[in-house]
RNA sequence: UGGGGCGUGGCCAAGUGGUAAGGCGCGGGACUUUGGAUCCCGUAUUCGAAGGUUCGAAUCCUUCCGCCCCAGCCA
């Protein structure tokens, strides 16, 4: 016999990818009609920072998840600490969820929305003998919670009567006390082996504007019995979080049982994302900041979203990448070559091609008629036909790359080099005949010949050339400033080190100026990305402006030369 | 002799008793007006280890080993 999931599965055997353990058990719900045969999910941030990507593995999830079975996916800011939030991030994280590409519609909430609500459950829990003020300080409480192996001890203060509890609490949230003096706690069990149980502290009194509630609240709910609370009042089915939540589980069931909440939903944990040399913990990135290592959140070598945003990473990258990770409990440190394949595949697609020179070296064409300009078309994106050409100025002076040039040609070095010929990539052949140096012995300028008949790219006699290189028209270019970044740390696994920034890569900005760059691209707005032609792709930065063009380079091609020549260099 | 999880190739990850998907990476080749892209081919006799059950085990049982999380009035 064949169960509805089993039957649904298997007709999406062929196509779809195969279920993880998330959308396994909500298959699994949905066939027995559980939760009313409804799937609600949301994507509960705090607004104490910036998004990174392993929150994009997250709000993919969620919203996918949603997406896929037909459901409903809200956002919820889970503002309960009024100490380390602020309407700053919550801005920012709303924009970065809908660049990620999700709409949440209406459905965007705040825990802070709930505290009426929250604080009646709480009496509710104080009413039915299962919550208790308490005097004890945060000291004191560490003290009598026992250890990991040893059991924990009653407070003093346990068995206060309803009556009074109930007094007590009321008077805690009518700022009778000061902060810190009393608790709410959950009486629960004190000898339990999940520490999470012994006990927890349901609400503290913090005296702090709240950035949404200002000072309507003395006394804050915290984050176990406000977000299964919170969850259950948005009706939600699945509530997704990543494993250090899994303690905290039979405690969020305990809230919403003894609270006699309408709604449980059911919790599930799965392993949080790890980058290889890139560290995601909100306190390592915010040391990041403040110690002025990077230029900011927005930094294109950040893994925040606004980071990724800045160098160049699409969206729909992103996407990808998280579809393609999986999503299991197994602790996991994903390659940041399978984020930056991601990146690649998706610009190849889109990014529109466009001839740029880092490092100039000039060249002058001496058979090519002084003062003669003609316009080249040049192929926009080979990926996509549809994109056609742009014409692009040709002349006697121009720019090559430095690294396409070499005296002395190793071999496979297939470049220009004296007496040899090279495409200029849908221009004409041409061959170095020259090479002017300086005092020093430095090449500063080569001297050419082009054939006329090779115009657009090919030889009517049938002639190879091995290498086809990107060029500027000296006179038409268009000066620029390239960032180029690598990983910010040297060690593999920086978010396992002691001190993580001690393997910050001092290489990880390289500034570049003066490189030229066709003139389509003046005036482009920051954001617009390009594939320079055999270099990488590269996103208009935003401090460009008033003449200035800045380019980051969000991530280079595959260079097979550099490979080559790395082989090369270690065989020697 | 605290509690909760997790161990499948270099990195992710399917698989849940019928003889190891896929992706990234890596190596090789074809093609090429980007040494890009694309396309082929190769990359685990074995699933943390050892026993056991079975015609058959990554999947079931036993024992052992390893790794991660938890002692906030943070989330």
């Amino acid at each position: 016999m064949t169960s509805p999931a089993e039957g649904d599965r298997a007709t999406r055997t062929e196509s779809a990818p195969p279920l993880d353990f998330i959308r396994t058990i909500i298959t699994a719900d949905l066939a027995a009609a559980k939760h009313g045969g409804r799937v609600a999910t949301r994507f509960p941030p705090e607004p104490n920072g910036y998004l990174h990507i392993g929150h994009a593995k997250s709000i993919c999830l969620n919203f996918g998840v949603a997406a896929e079975y037909g459901g409903t996916c809200n956002v919820r800011f889970d503002d309960t600490n009024p100490t380390t939030e602020d309407v700053e991030y919550v801005e920012a994280i709303k924009a970065d969820v809908r660049w990620l590409g999700f709409d949440w519609d209406d459905r965007l909430y705040y825990a802070s929305d709930y505290f009426e609500r929250l604080y009646d459950f709480a009496v509710r829990l104080v009413e039915r003998g299962k919550a208790y003020v308490d005097d004890l300080d945060a000291q004191q409480i560490r003290t009598y919670r026992g250890t990991l192996t040893a059991p924990g001890r009653e407070s003093p203060h346990r068995d206060r009567s309803v009556g009074e509890n109930l007094d007590l609490f009321a008077r805690m949230r009518a700022a009778e006390f000061p902060d810190g003096a009393k608790v709410l706690r959950a009486k629960i069990d004190m000898a339990s082996g999940n520490l999470n149980l012994r006990d927890p502290t349901l609400y503290r009194i913090r005296r702090a504007a709240h950035h949404r509630t200002g000072h309507d609240w003395c006394i804050y709910p915290m984050y176990d019995f406000t977000h299964a609370l919170s969850d259950s009042i948005e009706g939600i089915t699945h509530s997704l979080c990543t494993l250090e939540f899994e303690d905290h589980r039979p405690l969020y069931d305990w809230v919403l049982d003894e609270a006699e909440a309408a709604c449980h939903p059911q919790q599930i944990e799965f392993a949080r994302l790890n980058l290889s040399y890139t560290v995601l913990s909100k306190r390592k990135l915010l040391a990041l900041v403040q110690q002025e290592q990077v230029r900011g959140w927005d930094d294109p070598r950040m893994p925040t979203l606004v980071g990724m945003r800045r160098r160049g990473y699409p969206p729909e990258a992103i996407r990808t990448f998280c579809d393609r990770i999986g999503m299991a409990k197994r602790e996991n440190v994903v390659d940041a070559a399978a984020l930056e394949h991601a990146v690649r595949e998706e610009l190849n697609r889109t990014a529109p091609r466009v001839l740029g020179v880092l490092r100039p070296l000039k060249v002058t064409i001496e058979n090519y008629p002084e003062g003669q300009v003609e316009e080249v078309d040049v192929i926009n994106n080979p990926e996509d036909p549809a994109a056609g050409t742009r014409r692009v100025p040709f002349s006697r002076e121009l720019y090559l790359e430095r690294d396409d040039f070499r005296e002395d040609p190793p071999k496979k070095f297939f470049r220009l080099a004296p007496g040899r010929e090279v495409r200029l990539r849908c221009a004409y052949f041409i061959t170095c005949v020259g090479v002017v140096k300086d005092e020093g012995g430095n090449v500063v300028e080569l001297r050419c010949t082009y054939d006329p008949a090779t115009r657009g790219g090919s030889a009517p006699d049938g002639r190879k050339v091995k290498a086809t290189l990107h060029w500027v028209s000296a006179p038409h270019a268009v000066v620029a400033e390239a960032r180029l970044y690598d990983r910010l740390f040297t060690d593999e696994h920086p978010g396992e080190a002691r001190d993580a920034l001690e393997s910050l890569n001092p290489g990880s900005l390289e500034v570049v100026d003066g490189c030229r760059v066709e003139p389509s691209v003046a005036g482009a707005p920051a954001g617009t990305r390009y594939q320079f032609e055999r270099l990488g792709y590269f996103c208009v930065d935003p401090d460009s402006g008033d003449g200035r063009l800045v380019f980051n380079r969000t991530v280079s091609l595959r260079d097979a030369w550099a490979k080559i020549a790395r082989s090369m260099k270690a065989g020697a």
